[in-house]
DNA sequence: GTCTATACACCGATAGAC
DNA sequence: GTCTATCGGTGTATAGAC
């Protein structure tokens, strides 16, 4: 991971087994719409491995796990990083990317309004759910940058067994 | 922030105020010097402002309180960023920056002991502390993360109340 | 210690053959 | 759709005057 400008043509063309200029014919707004479709990607990942367990016919609490379950495997059990938070850490005062930042900006806010919604079903009031919302993604997010800091993917899934115990014996649920 | 990458000599120049051609009249090793020197200054910054308040003669409860207004302080209310994150989740497989890689990494092992040990003082058994540690610190970068996903520094803020307060309660303390 | 001028490599991007 | 060849620009780094 070394970011946009870390990201050169010649590395995405040899990754992708290609040559530079058959890139600019998948991709004729060169290297800010190849920027666009990953985010696009990205997103759209985040949302099947993760959020998409968020709604369901089963209980709050179960979802939850689910969701839960759901990152952790999009991180790979934190070996990985998350796209999203290292693009939108890492780019400001940039025209480039300024839309893939407010698009991400925009699926962070729908993503933590169906995190919270998902907590007042479960009787938390709004402020509280959001709370609540808020809290989990930082427990989350933490968790993945403390694991990175420390080189111990380790801390990452202590930190997600026991982000799942707490919600099990909050909402009272068998472990899963 | 741009990373590594994004940080051009014509940029670190101009922010210097002097020539490129100066800055290796002070920097003779270019820019992996630069960026040692940077991570240096960062390391001593956090130290100062946050982790050097773990230590004195007051109760741990006290101290975990002071730093945790250290680390506030550090990243300007939350308004700034952990420029030794930021270094650390953005640059892998680079020769350049290996070295301040594992720089940062030891240091970050040094400081959680630091923190475990204040935990311990208060009580905590090794293998508690340490976690309790690491969930400190989570914390802190996890709320910094999400109020910059959602561009909303208030989040940060309103994290550090609740984790204060949290400590307040745990210590038996009287608020600061 | 600071500057201008410059070397050389690589960047993103395009032209045009196949 | 893919390639080679190439453009103008910029990157890091150095030489040498002051």
């Amino acid at each position: 991971m070394r970011g946009y400008d870390g990201a050169t043509l010649t590395n995405l063309a040899s990754a992708a087994g290609l040559s530079k200029a058959s890139l600019y014919h998948h991709f004729p707004g060169g290297k800010p719409e190849m920027a666009a479709a990953l985010v696009r990607h990205a997103i759209a990942d985040l949302q099947r491995q993760a959020f998409s367990r968020l709604s369901g016919h089963q209980s709050p609490g179960t979802r939850l796990l689910k969701f839960i379950d759901g990152f952790s495997a999009y991180t790979q059990t934190g070996e990985s990083d998350c796209l999203l938070a290292v693009f939108n850490h890492h780019n400001t005062a940039t025209e480039e990317t300024a839309t893939q930042q407010l698009l991400i900006n925009q699926q962070f806010d729908d993503w933590h309004a169906a995190l919270a919604s998902v907590y007042e079903q479960a009787g938390l009031r709004p402020k509280k759910a959001k709370r609540a919302a808020h809290d989990l993604m930082a427990a989350l997010y933490g968790a993945l940058l403390i694991a990175k800091m420390h080189n111990q993917p380790v801390l990452f899934t202590d930190a997600i067994k026991r982000l799942k115990k707490d919600i099990t014996r909050q909402f009272d649920l068998e472990t899963v």
